[in-house]
RNA sequence: GGCUCCUUGGUCAAGCGGUUAAGACAUCGCCCUUUCACGGCGGUAACACGGGUUCGAUUCCCGUAGGAGUCACCA
């Protein structure tokens, strides 16, 4: 058995959304497991979506979802040029379709946009339908040449019965057949001598030695003309996988019209390249196992493309959020803090001892601008209201508090050493006094360092952070603050 | 509209003729706790519908309905 090969084909008009990355992850898998090659093509064959940069894109986003491609542009593996538009210098295209002309598989089509817009007959959601109806196949040898020879601009297309059945096959979907009476001749060559989408795709296909064609799903439907193209070159056809549909919230395609989020704004939205890797590796497959966290690695292991789904996924952002936050829990300190540090700084000026702040955070958060909500008071106590005093549970009130926070304004500042530990002791100690619960304390000393309903560590952390001065200050304030509100209400 | 594909909880999904129909996210409750979170435990929640085939259908077949994709000198 020849070597699996895979290729992603992407036509650089800009960024990578979840569903482009899940094709060529899968693409990528799909060679791997079989330790077979993955291969990048660039397809830039529409000089006028053509964007500015957006190759670039394509392998940074390979290169940051780490997708290493065995041969592309940059890789050369013998196969080359990678680059359509480079691979038309050779003449290739035109070559294979002039060959498909002789077979009376193709044929030239001097139709001019006139006589195409006079054939649009329906509407269908604002959709101009329309079929070309073979006007061009009736020229004779002599006409064709000698509008050729008058320099008339020109198109291939591809010459399918008006009767008959065409059938491919699909490792996922199985035998699937249309009527040829469906199929529109479509073109081959555009009249700028570039080769359409779809036949520089079977060609270089073919030319490449791809044996693995994996696509998106909305390739379902020309797939009997690509397989008629096979066919008419005497080809034989590769195995084709398409894949299910990644959808939005409303069960509709991804797009990058549509304003989806790409792969890299993801990452700037502070999800980890790994855990949205591993998230859209589950939208459409899973493994054998019930496990959901999976390394590259380990993807490549599992990947088995028969347990791809044939039904569409919904692209779940909470899932993902989850997922990131999880990877962020496994994570090395180091690591996390050194990820965590420029959120860390942009919200904090004072000179806090960052790494404990991250340490607090770290299995809070789900991605890194999260932080910001769970650091701010330690820059400055946000406004509060006195009843955040009254906790139940804790059977504090704003007049309890009061009293506690006196007592203990003494006792903290006779103590000198302000760590966590010793602050912990300090303040047991004192409940223990009371004889009172260690949440009748607590909790008004949190509320009164920090002004939140929340916070990423319990009262004595928070004080071990903030240091001795802030901390006092704070109390002091947080006691002027219930004592005035007393007075107010009174 | 034609054609094609799809259809298990809100979402991702396991299941491949006989199960109390897994698991995860979300959601709700309880426990733990120096608040919240984390963690632990538990709850609510699904086989679109109608016919067959079969001793027996979530599973196979056919319809119906719903959804999606596609119908460019775009990819």
């Amino acid at each position: 058995m020849s070597k699996v090969r895979t290729r992603y084909a992407p036509s650089p008009t800009g960024k990578m959304h979840v569903g482009n990355l899940r094709s060529a992850l899968y693409e990528f898998l799909i060679a791997k497991h079989a330790g077979g090659d993955f291969m990048l093509r660039i397809e830039d064959t529409d000089q006028e979506r053509f964007v500015e940069g957006a190759t670039e894109i394509i392998y940074r986003t390979l290169q940051e979802a780490g997708l290493a491609h065995d041969e592309g542009p940059d890789k050369d593996g013998g196969f080359g040029p990678y680059v359509q538009s480079e691979r038309m210098k050779s003449g290739i295209y035109m070559k294979y379709a002039k060959e498909l002309v002789e077979r009376g598989e193709a044929y030239y089509c001097f139709c001019d946009k006139e006589r195409l817009e006079s054939l649009k007959t329906e509407i269908v959601e604002g959709k101009e339908i329309m079929m070309y109806d073979k006007h061009c196949l009736s020229l004779s040898k002599e006409e064709v040449e000698a509008n050729l020879a008058a320099g008339k601009p020109f198109v291939i297309r591809q010459n399918i019965p008006t009767e008959g059945i065409t059938t491919f096959h699909d490792e996922l979907y199985g035998d699937i057949s249309v009527e040829n009476a469906e199929l529109d001749d479509m073109i081959l060559i555009k009249s700028d001598g570039y080769p359409t989408y779809n036949f520089a795709n079977v060609v270089d296909d073919h030319t490449m030695n791809i044996t693995h064609v994996v696509r998106g799903n909305e390739y379902l439907s020309s797939a009997p003309k690509y397989q008629r193209l096979y066919d008419a070159f005497g080809w034989e056809s590769p195995v084709y996988i398409h894949l299910p549909l990644i959808t939005d919230e409303n069960h509709k395609k991804l797009s990058k019209r549509s304003g989806h989020a790409s792969f890299e704004d993801l990452l700037e939205q502070g999800f980890l390249s790994e855990a949205v890797v591993n998230y859209i590796a589950l939208l459409g497959w899973s493994p054998e196992e019930n496990r959901e966290i999976f390394t590259l690695e380990e993807l490549i292991e599992k990947f088995d493309y028969h347990r791809i789904s044939k039904s569409p996924a919904v692209f779940d952002i909470v899932k993902l959020k989850w997922m990131n936050g999880e990877y962020l829990k496994a994570m090395e300190f180091d690591q996390f803090y050194q990820l965590a540090e420029p959120y860390l700084t942009k919200c904090l000026t004072k000179d806090y001892d960052l790494k404990k702040i991250a340490a607090m955070v770290k299995t809070r958060i789900e991605i890194f601008p999260d932080i910001a909500e769970h650091v701010d008071f330690f820059e400055v106590v946000p406004e509060y209201d006195c009843a955040m005093y009254k906790h139940k549970k804790m059977k504090t009130t704003p007049e309890s508090s009061l009293e506690v926070l006196r007592e203990l304004l003494p006792i903290l500042e006779a103590q000198e050493d302000y760590s966590n530990d010793a602050l912990y002791e300090a303040l047991c100690k004192y409940v223990a006094d009371k004889g009172c619960k260690n949440g009748y304390v607590m909790w008004p000393v949190r509320t009164a360092v920090s002004g939140k309903q929340m916070t990423p560590g319990g009262a004595t952390e928070l004080m071990e952070v903030l240091g001795k001065e802030e901390s006092l200050a704070r109390i002091q304030a947080a006691i002027t603050k219930l004592e005035t509100d007393k007075e107010s209400s009174l």
